[in-house]
DNA sequence: ATATGTGCAAATCCTTTGCACGTGC
DNA sequence: GCACGTGCAAAGGATTTGCACATAT
């Protein structure tokens, strides 16, 4: 999906749910598909504001629930504090999981297509309907292992 | 694993860091382990005044670590602001995934034995060993699906 | 004896919120 | 016009930390 056609859904979503469309969302939502990687809602922020300075952090926070759930955003929660998201161009409902370099916090992404049957079988033995799934790998950089450094960290 | 024998593996564990035996951490121990269910560092606190009363937040958050590294205990992120933590009993290295219910937010485990397959097959694409997984499941309890209604929330 | 551990309270970090003002529809 | 959106700054909640005192080894 283009960053064109994202936006596209987006003002669809908005109008959807009858919120306004708005500079500052449209900032917000430029900066988030201007991302090549994961970026925290601080890092949002100051692109943003790059955009339209007018943009607050409050905003930022407001919206990326918005975004998150019209699934053009992705949310990753490391368990470290921050929240990372990350443009969702696929558009669907790809399942992938995440792997986190203990070493140096990069995030990489790989599909895990047979999660989704998981999560059906799994709830379904506890009488629950699944709703979302998630698997998150943790790993250490052979880089690093091998030179005590690697690209992000040494 | 005994409480018994998970209490001498906790001392083991303290002695083979260099850490100290301490009541406060005797008592901490203790209420994690007679928990039956996931609970919160808060939680915690308040079964390990009861045992101890000079127990302070502090040495909880700072003995909670600890324990998770030696794997006596499980750290259970769902993404909801606060961790939770359940006694690892089994001792050993056995993959589970929680499934978390939206509604009540009941946190459920069941054994997820591919987990730990996955996780080598992916690292391995991407130069990485894989150090740990964990498959997180969100569902909706059909009870309050049913009747807008479940055991915890209403 | 002394290196560790502890309680307390303040600090930190990310995120959320109340309020008065601004603005899309 | 008016309901919705916004910025600001203050509040919030979980966790961490500095420091002086306490204690396990």
């Amino acid at each position: 999906m283009s960053t064109e056609a994202a936006r596209e859904k987006f003002k669809l979503h908005l109008a959807d749910k009858r919120l306004r469309v708005t500079n500052q969302r449209l900032a917000i939502f430029a900066a988030a598909f201007a991302q090549p990687e994961h970026f925290t809602a601080e890092e949002l922020l100051a692109h943003a504001r790059a955009i339209d300075d007018s943009v607050s952090r409050a905003t930022v926070y407001r919206t990326l629930p918005i975004m998150t759930e019209s699934a053009l955003l992705r949310e990753v929660d490391i368990g470290s504090g921050e929240k990372f998201y990350r443009p969702n161009r696929e558009g669907g409902s790809t399942q992938v999981a995440q792997v986190v370099c203990v070493d140096c916090d990069k995030i990489f992404e790989i599909s895990a297509p047979f999660m989704e049957w998981y999560g059906s079988t799994v709830s379904s033995k506890l009488d629950l309907t699944p709703v979302s799934q998630r698997l998150q790998v943790s790993a250490r950089c052979n880089a690093f292992r091998d030179a005590r450094a690697c690209k992000n960290r040494n």
